[in-house]
DNA sequence: GGCAGCGATTTGGAGCCCCAACTTTGCGAT
DNA sequence: ATCGCAAAGTTGGGGCTCCAAATCGCTGCC
């Protein structure tokens, strides 16, 4: 941090380092604008956007009226991405596990595939697939949206069905899941997303881009989009021996 | 998007739809500060602000003298995680596999564990730890982060020793590693990572809490931190029969 | 003692301005 | 035709001000 720095940068180092060495504590009360001004004896302009890059950076709130605050550390509830895919436990039973209450809706719809998707099943061309839309609820907060692409000729998904009825329904074709291939990165929210998982701004999001393989054919791919701050994806994996 | 918003959320909402629908390519220019107060009939201050936030969201990145442009779409190299881990693959070749050459320094240092990490290991108290600090690069540039934390009893790892040596090392304990579990969110880089890793100001990264577990034994906790935006975390799931 | 209401503070939006450093462009001279 | 240079444009730091809405503490009244 030389002195050369932009003296915001001064103002915003100084601040993140008490926050991340505890001696701002959660709730902890920031200095306001005025008494910036006079603390680091910087102008208005600098401090203001010091606190704006603090908050954008999630590690302070502001309120109206009252001030600034040390952001609680937001409550990492652990979602087992391994549950969505286990096929003795329920849909819905990682955020059940939290002792939230888990609810969820879908819709399915029968469409083109766009030729991101069509790459993504190996299909050529715009061929028909199957598209479900999931909001999972925990507590009736959205705390996952997910969309599942699948081939049409693969039948409908049953009403009350989990999604790993997939697996079912394609071994019911003769077709058995080998491999599932997950990336996951981090993006911003898109307009309908941030409106949705009610995200505040600066919260980035957590994708996932999940395909399901039988032998060397893909036969099902979803997205799932999780608030990247305020959830964690838990991978459990056993080690062959 | 109410007409009552803030006019500068107007103009980020009519910029971020057009980079996100695709009529604004990666590498067009974005009008500039004085430009957006002609067209979209607002002041100064709100056509800045408009461009901070849709930087501060890795949309678009300005260049001082020329402008703002459409950030090019990152080069999302996947990280198979899941290499770390294979006992048959070399350290790194998740990134040689990507026409990149791989290299990678470590820093081995004997230390107490911290109240975190002694809960992460189940350790009573602060007992003596192994701590490895690695830094992971591709043609140079660092791609990832990555914080070993082990025992001290275990052993110190050999100077040229891969990661997937510790399961070797601990096999010679009587220790068989069974489970490997991963957390996995995001958060937003601290001082010593966005200058490690070079990120620009609005980048969040993927932190990745792995522990290694022997029966129902914690051995070894690691941390591993990755440029969210730029690298996918790659998890290939074989689904037992 | 309790409570209502007023005034001081605080945030967040918005406007305008100045300046240094850098890039781009176009003009003019060779 | 090419080169160099100056002017114009652009970002990013910083300053000052005004204002609406919300909050909070304190004072004074009942």
């Amino acid at each position: 941090m030389a002195s050369s720095d932009p003296v915001y940068l001064r103002v915003v180092a100084d601040i993140r380092r008490q926050i991340v060495d505890g001696s701002l504590p959660p709730g902890a009360p920031i200095p306001s604008r005025a008494q910036l001004t006079r603390k680091y004896g910087v102008g208005e302009t600098a401090a203001r956007h010091a606190l704006r890059v603090l908050t954008s950076e999630g590690l302070i709130v502001g309120r109206v009226g009252s001030g600034h605050y040390v952001r609680a550390r937001p409550v990492l509830l652990p979602l087992h991405r391994w549950r969505f895919h286990d096929p003795y436990a329920p849909l819905g039973s990682d955020i059940t596990a939290q002792g939230a209450r888990a609810t969820w809706e879908r819709r399915v719809e029968r469409t083109e595939a766009t030729p991101d998707i069509a790459q993504r099943l190996r299909l050529d061309g715009p061929a028909p697939v199957t598209r479900v839309r999931y909001v999972f609820r925990g507590d009736g907060r959205p705390v996952q949206l997910a969309t599942s692409y699948e081939p049409a000729d693969l039948g409908e998904p049953a009403a009350e069905e989990n999604p790993r009825g997939l697996i079912a329904r394609l071994a019911a074709f003769g077709v058995k899941v080998t491999e599932i291939v997950e990336q996951v990165y981090t993006r911003v929210p898109q307009p309908p997303e941030s409106d949705v998982l009610a995200l505040p701004t600066g919260v980035h999001v957590l994708h996932v881009e999940r395909t399901h393989w039988a032998g060397d054919r893909p036969v099902e791919t979803s997205d799932i989009v999780v608030p990247g701050d305020r959830f964690r994806l838990v991978y459990t994996h056993a080690v062959q021996p």
